[in-house]
DNA sequence: AACCTAAGTGTTGAAAATACACTTTTATTT
DNA sequence: AAATAAAAGTGTATTTTCAACACTTAGGTT
């Protein structure tokens, strides 16, 4: 097998980022004039990269994320795999990869990973190496390189999914968080409404939701409890 | 990037066939002596091969099926991708390797397909070009070659989920069949009885599920009702 | 003290899930 | 022809879950 027959691989990360303004997910755009819409806004994308030879593909995720947000051990699956000979040989994404790449008509071959991470506590200030990072409300997402938008509509499935079936909303909250957040998350990730007095019932139901000692501060109307979730009581996969 | 960095991509196929006697894994073994137990037990596998430089990966799994079932258009769907450095360096694989391939030493990240066939209607009769290839009980199933149990046991919960999610059991049932075999099968993938009265009353609601002019014949007990899938009403993803 | 805002709380009716046992139809045996 | 064997087919009562719905409370602000 000749090295032009050989194939690349990379990982893309979709990072979700919550907070009570939303559900974000972290874009990366190029420097590159060269690299944008026909009006000249600049292309966004996922972040993601090569895997390097020796890594696994779940370390491959994780050092890009470090990479990107210096932020470590957060929430990280694997969702699907995408390999569409074509998938890199558009025409709005050739300039581009030849700037970047040192085989830029290399077939690639991209492992999509799903990330959760709250930007309530710590922002992950992602790391500028690149041109332009940013979180951009998920309804709010235009055209992204490559087949970017699949790689997104796959992320934002696969959440919707493991949101009711594994118990993964913490990775979205804040430690200390109060019910009517809880229920928020679920609307906008859902995208469908729920009865107060209904989700909270159902609430009491999950004993990885404790209550806590403790009441919100600082707001103009009655405090709410705050919750934590036990991470003993969760049931993993 | 040198040659010998480079990193192979194939599909693992984890064909499931089913029929009265239960769920069937497809496994192929190899003739080679070397590749064997140390009792000598023939070393088993999962149907899987490189995919080619300009094929995608849904491409791939279904060539490799075709290859070794001579069987077009079943039910496949990737599942999940297996990507530790280290999954073909174990001992036991590596004679076996370098005998078929040209670089043995090459990494080889897979992709995982679970496809689906019924073993009622038409027998796949598997082209043995490899060794040997059989169905095995899935309950029957040994150590494999490299981290082949691993892919299974992912198959098998990905079965397990998308049975009661996707519409997919007539992938694994005759054209015609009977409700008792219906359930039978539910009862073998899910591991779990159920229930005939509440079961039927469940099916009735399914309305992808017809019932024919049709009866079972040549049966020392009461004739069951034959019923089909009606494609037309089957939501898919 | 009055007001604003979101928190917190129970009940009722409808729908869905569960538990459960006998009769029917055909082929086979005597 | 009658008896038998084997799985098919069928209904009801109970429990559990889901869905709809409105007022009171606690704290902060004016």
């Amino acid at each position: 097998m000749q090295p032009n027959e050989t194939l690349h691989l990379s990982v893309d990360c979709v990072l979700f980022g919550y907070d009570d303004a939303g559900l974000k997910v972290l874009l990366i755009n190029q420097k590159e004039d060269s690299y944008a819409h026909e009006d000249g806004q600049p292309m966004s994308q996922l972040p993601g990269d090569l895997i390097l030879i020796e890594e696994g593909l779940d370390d491959a995720a994780e050092r890009v994320l470090f990479e990107l947000t210096q932020v470590n051990g957060v929430y990280l699956k694997q969702f699907h795999a995408y390999g569409d000979p074509n998938r890199v040989k558009d025409h709005k994404d050739r300039t581009w990869l030849r700037s970047v790449r040192t085989m830029p008509d290399q077939r690639v071959v991209t492992v999509g990973y799903l990330g959760l991470v709250s930007l309530h506590d710590y922002d992950p200030q992602p790391a500028s190496f690149a041109g332009g990072v940013s979180w951009v409300d998920v309804s709010e997402v235009g055209p992204l390189a490559f087949d970017h938008n699949s790689i997104l509509n796959g992320a934002i499935e696969a959440l919707q999914t493991q949101l009711e079936s594994h118990h993964i909303s913490f990775e979205l909250l804040p430690k200390k968080f109060t019910l009517s957040q809880l229920q928020a998350l679920y609307e906008t990730v859902l995208d469908k409404k729920f009865d107060k007095r209904n989700f909270r019932k159902n609430v009491k139901k999950m004993s990885h939701v404790v209550p806590l000692d403790e009441k919100q501060q600082g707001v103009m109307h009655k405090p709410a409890q705050l919750f934590s979730f036990n991470p003993d009581q969760i049931e993993h996969d």
